[in-house]
DNA sequence: TTGTATGCGTTATCAT
DNA sequence: ATGATAACGCATACAA
């Protein structure tokens, strides 16, 4: 027997317009008028019905986290459970009820149903390609991009600081450990992350004279036709491609086993790095198990560096050098960013760009 | 200027109700007309407005994912992130999306809004307590329960086999391995997973003519009043209470670094035990950590075994021998029992227990 | 098979 | 300060 409006205003003796005042606009109510409605609405634990409010305002107070991911895991991963975690935590602070998406690729339809009409942002996970993107805005649904990429314009984007994070690892292995030869591994380069990662990779070794690690052992590549980088970070960082970019070690994902596997088959090089900078954390726990297994100690006769911070980057053994970074504070910019868009849907491309730690352990 | 409904029967040439019809009963309509109709909405990109179809409807294809914890971490905990996932994959299979909740225990308004008239049903994390459900079940939305226990009515109950598990560590500790003097470490008892894995642990003891280890080191307590056991869980392995099962080490948390700092300040017993069962993998790692610094060889010298196999738990030094435990499918099976609940509202109170299996690694 | 009329629970406009 | 009434966008019983 649930209430509804106009029971309530039966009870109370007034109209169902008083009631739905006593609930949005308490202040213009009688104190009188306005404490017996609440006292009746509390003995019958009546709430305004949030869809009915939603369709008669035009406004839903609902926001979707939607991801779009290959396959599993979705918020298992442990960047958008917290990312997650922060996004609600913003979000709940303004307002807004949180719907989840999570759709694979192939569906060209993405989340339909509550996307359509009834939510007023949106989030888009790392990838997110722009006619994704453009079937939101064609909604005029605003969209927030969680590390990641577009060229497109009115979307926000919220992305922990790569290029200089990967510059601080860099900065420690030529600086202050005096490590010359530095090999990178990594895996996709389009990656909207790693490839920034890269870049401050590249350009520190340009900066004090060195140059890209080369395992002669590996056959040649093209690099930027085995790896076709994404054309809006190129132009963010202003480069016209990645001609002379020395060919990286590509592992075929970036779980720790897969690290592992690729490195066991490869391991050792005719000539080995001083250091082994990776572009994450797990793939930097593969390689160390690898390194280990051939023989080799970290970080003796090899550095490795990891980026992420994950939790086992802490307890593994040697613990990970690593860059420190904050899934639940991206997630929480990403809530506030997208409330600006929500609020004037013409504010412009914006990038929130957040600081990073770096984090010096026993790996290097 | 998104088009609705009747916008689309304009122009199709029909009247609002058939266009209703095309999206909910296709069947019902000539094949011309839905055509018709259809490529006209698809020219426009139209969908029907879920929110008007909810309210008209009376149900939502809504269902919340609550989390009632007493801080952060939510999702991204090991356990909730993939749950989601679980959760998640069959509400959408079965047309359901998923908004989410996340509270802390003091507000007793529990996710005030969506709630209230708007969902279908509610999937409750670990630890909703009695009153809380009950909050749901007078507003009729039906609740399913993870890894928690209640004695109300018409609740759905969805948990891993603690008790099972617990035992087939025990039987592999006494059994296999021949271990006697076998401590328990766990947090507050009180929590409906580590109980039955608890008097798994006390049960396999007594029927092998073993007895709970004792530390003689610390002071003696009264288990029951220091960790007032769930009556419910109590009744389910028809118990009167805790009296005679000695007294386990009690961590403060179950995270690595509480077990960890722990133990360091309690070892080295006068007395080791020769194997210690930790209520959960992080328990079992901190435990870890603290043996080697103190100087004791795992398992050489003391078997430590975990329970929920975490990542972590296989990538260890050493790796964990433990329980694993599938949350991804206890969300997914949470989901379909939420389902029977909404289609048949009286159905009654179910335990869905999931069968678990035995890893054994270098730990024992 | 399709159209008409009414209802879903709320907000908003315009009176009073 | 409060009430009457028309949206909001869609579903459905009933009529045709």
């Amino acid at each position: 027997m649930a209430k509804r409006m106009v029971d309530i205003a039966k009870l109370a003796g007034v109209s169902k317009s008083t009631v739905s005042r006593a609930f949005s606009r308490p202040e213009m109510l009688q104190k009188e008028t306005l404490d017996r409605i609440m006292g009746i609405a509390r003995m019958y634990d009546y709430h305004p019905n949030t869809m009915a409010q939603a369709i008669a305002r035009r406004h839903f107070n609902l926001v979707g986290f939607l991801l779009l991911h290959k396959s599993r895991p979705f918020f298992e991963h442990t960047f958008y459970g917290p990312a997650l975690d922060g996004f609600m935590e913003r979000a709940k602070a303004r307002g807004y009820h949180v719907v989840l998406g999570a759709t694979t690729r192939r569906n060209d339809h993405f989340e339909e149903g509550f996307i359509n009409d009834s939510i007023d942002g949106a989030l888009l996970s790392s990838r997110a390609p722009d006619p994704f993107i453009k079937v939101f805005q064609s909604r005029n649904i605003p969209v927030v991009l969680i590390q990641n990429e577009t060229g497109l314009e009115n979307v926000g984007m919220v992305t922990d600081d790569d290029y200089g994070g990967m510059t601080k690892i860099m900065t420690h292995l030529i600086k202050e450990r005096g490590y010359e030869d530095i090999a990178f591994i990594s895996c996709r380069l389009s990656h909207p992350c790693y490839m920034p990662r890269f870049f401050a990779y590249i350009d520190a070794l340009e900066q004090n004279g060195l140059h890209p690690f080369a395992n002669p052992d590996l056959p040649k590549y093209d690099l930027e036709d085995s790896y076709p980088p994404n054309p809006s970070i190129l132009s963010r960082f202003g480069r016209q491609g990645l001609q002379r970019f020395g060919t990286p070690i590509i592992v075929p994902s970036a779980h720790i086993d897969t690290a592992e596997k690729t490195l066991l088959k490869l391991l050792p090089f005719r000539k080995m790095p001083r250091a082994i900078v990776c572009a994450t954390d797990d793939i930097a726990i593969g390689v160390c198990r690898a390194l280990k297994q051939k023989g080799f100690r970290v970080p003796q006769d090899v550095a490795v560096t990891g980026y992420d911070d994950v939790e086992m980057a802490s307890f593994c053994h040697p613990s990970l050098t690593t860059v420190h970074v904050d899934p639940y504070h991206l997630g929480a910019e990403s809530m506030d960013l997208l409330c600006r868009y929500i609020e004037d849907p013409g504010y412009p491309s914006t990038r929130i760009c957040l600081k990073n730690e770096l984090i010096i352990r026993e790996s290097s």
